[in-house]
RNA sequence: CGGGGCGUAGCGCAGCCUGGUAGCGCAACUGCUUUGGGAGCAGUAGGUCGCAGGUUCAAAUCCUGCCGCCCCGACCA
């Protein structure tokens, strides 16, 4: 591709709203352009990096075995209906009306229509298991959209579906996929980790997540560096470390006026944070006939909201009580409770459970009790997981400490189980003829995500850096003076003839531009190779080579093709 | 949805408080010069000042309403 008839449209200046990295360069390059909140334009040089994307998603997909379709982007009501999930996915869920008033949603997802789809076309187990995909635009009315294509309204998404007659095959198939998954990312050049996760509202119970990494990434990841153990936070087990002690201390009843929180206990009474207990009044479930709970945490410790909304007592999704709720329940503000005479139900931390000599609030405004002792002064209380995981925290397979790192979400797999096949009513006939629900898989990449989520792992203060496999453009040729030096724009152009023919994507930079230009734009698209022909070079035979991101060398202007194609 | 902020040329901004000719940088266009790190000079073009009302002799500027966009929280590929 020659820069004259392509669209190159960089900038210099990027417009205020750009927070991130990968937002801004994307922007700078002028991969992409925003046409209204979370919806984008994808320019020429950005589509081809999508594509690049796309391509190896389809590729490694086939080669696994699933077939693609192309479903349709909008979708009646009913279907959603049938699942509960018209009125469950919320206003996530964008609704469109025809003229004759009929209901349409635009697809956030596919399940509904897949499911719908496979019970018109799956009769018997001789089918079975069988895995369609596709790679096609999905739209979610995101409360708030943010980073560019990083979090979108409108975005493009690889979602696949499989079918089974039982558990056991779900889950082989499961494990292709997980592996599938690790070679897309691996061919994409990104340094990736596979995560036990939470499935969500998407339903059903294993599931793992992908994420690449990076210090911008929104979701916290827990891991044992060199071991297995792997999960998001919002799922990652927390441990109980020690054992009880016996109580050494006297209950007592102290005067706190000016301690409202956690660290003013600390401060002011010279309490260890591992002493004390955090008390959170959250609003109990329906079914509960509560309505309140009280969870107890341990003072340096932050409740996992996922894993309190997850038992049963507690509303989901989970609510904290208003201070009004409270002071009604309890007769006290939320700076001074405690698990002893609360009149609440109360689910404790595991590692709360093994608390001995610890402080909390007293239920009475201004008052804390110390040397509190679970089964001497207060019955110890149900028991649950119920904090987030920190540093240093035991794995709980046991195969070391834990570490915390940040990850952007680029892949997810799940196995729903029957919940679509039964609430659809999608059935095969097994070997004995029976009508049977198929057990389904999930597993959806966000393929617009990850070229942002590719960047923000791979740029420098020049731009972007793309890993191989996802530039748009393997080489470029910089001619230095070429419309003034007539060798150097033949060499250049016979390059640019060797390189096209032997089917290399290479941009020429045929522009007329200053050098200072033309090395600073091809810097920033990241462009893997770049190849500056000048007369300075050719007087002294050579051709110079500049790696994206590494040192650069004078190779011989004879053997610069055969070198090129060597290196590709 | 709650809290905060912003809408002036393609992009980044000033002007608004204190009403009176709409301005700067980048980008764009023309010419000349320049050519190994985002050139210089000269010139040109480009604006319903988000929209609608109101106040006023006069509104980008003051008032009211609406719309859009961004940031902080809950959601997700």
């Amino acid at each position: 591709m020659r820069i004259s008839q392509f669209h190159l449209a960089t900038q210099r200046e990027v417009p205020n709203d750009a927070e991130i990295v990968s937002h801004q360069l994307m922007i700078r390059t002028g991969m992409i352009r925003k046409l209204t909140s979370g919806i984008y334009t994808w320019t020429p040089l950005g589509l081809r990096v999508l594509r690049k994307v796309e391509q190896v998603v389809r590729e490694e997909m086939n080669a696994s075995g699933c077939l693609e379709v192309l479903m349709p982007a909008i979708q009646p009501a009913e279907l959603w209906q049938e699942t509960d999930r018209w009125d469950a996915f919320g206003p996530l869920l964008l609704k469109i009306t025809d003229r004759a008033g009929r209901e349409f949603a635009f697809g956030p997802t596919h399940e509904e229509v897949m499911t719908d789809f496979a019970r018109a076309e799956l009769r018997s187990y001789k089918q079975l298991p069988i895995c369609f995909y596709q790679i096609q635009t999905k739209f979610r009315d995101e409360i708030r959209p943010r980073f560019g294509v990083m979090r979108a309204r409108e975005f493009l998404m690889k979602d696949g579906y499989s079918f089974h007659m039982d558990e056991a095959c779900l889950d082989d198939f499961y494990q292709i996929m997980h592996a599938t998954y690790s070679r897309i990312f691996e061919r994409l050049g990104l340094n990736f980790k596979a995560v036990e996760a939470d499935s969500g509202n998407i339903g059903g119970a294993t599931s793992h997540e992908f994420h690449v990494l990076a210090d911008s990434g929104e979701d916290q990841l827990a891991h044992v560096p060199g071991a297995q153990y792997a999960a998001n936070v919002e799922r990652a087990e927390a441990v109980a470390v020690g054992e009880r002690a016996a109580p050494t201390e006297e209950l007592k009843t102290i005067d706190t006026p000016n301690a409202k929180t956690i660290e003013d206990l600390v401060e002011q009474f010279d309490q260890p944070i591992e002493k004390t207990i955090k008390t959170l009044i959250v609003e109990a479930s329906a079914e509960s006939e509560h309505d309140l709970v009280a969870l107890l945490v341990r003072g340096d410790h932050e409740l996992n909201d996922i894993k309190a909304e997850k038992l049963e007592i507690v509303a989901s999704p989970l609510k904290m009580a208003t201070d009004e709720q409270i002071k009604k329940a309890v007769g006290a503000s939320p700076g001074s409770l405690g698990p002893l005479n609360l009149p609440l139900p109360i689910i404790a931390d595991r590692q709360v459970a093994l608390m001995s000599d610890f402080s909390a609030g007293a239920n009475v405004d201004g008052k804390h009790h110390f040397g509190l002792n679970w089964e001497r002064d207060l019955p110890l209380p149900d028991v649950a997981d119920l904090r987030k995981v920190v540093a240093g925290d035991p794995a709980p397979d046991g195969s070391g400490e834990i570490e915390l790192i940040r990850g952007i979400e680029v892949g997810h797999i799940f196995q729903l189980g029957r919940k679509y096949s039964e609430a659809m009513n999608a059935v095969v006939m097994d070997e004995q003829g029976r009508g049977t629900h198929p057990a389904m898989g999930c597993y959806g990449i966000g393929v617009s995500r990850i070229v942002a989520a590719a960047i923000e792992q791979n740029y420098d203060e020049r731009g972007i850096v793309w890993p191989e496999p996802m530039a748009p453009f393997k080489v470029v040729i910089l001619p230095l003076n070429g419309h003034k030096s007539h060798r150097v724009k033949e060499f250049a152009e016979s390059l640019y003839d060797t390189l096209t023919e032997a089917g290399v994507e290479v941009l020429l930079d045929d522009r007329n531009q200053r050098p200072g230009v033309m090395f600073a734009d091809a810097e920033l698209i990241g462009i893997p190779h770049t190849v500056v022909v000048s007369d300075r070079g050719l007087d002294q035979g050579t051709i110079e080579y500049r790696p994206r991101g590494s040192e650069q060398r004078e190779v011989d202007m004879n053997q610069i093709g055969a070198f090129l194609l060597g290196h590709l």
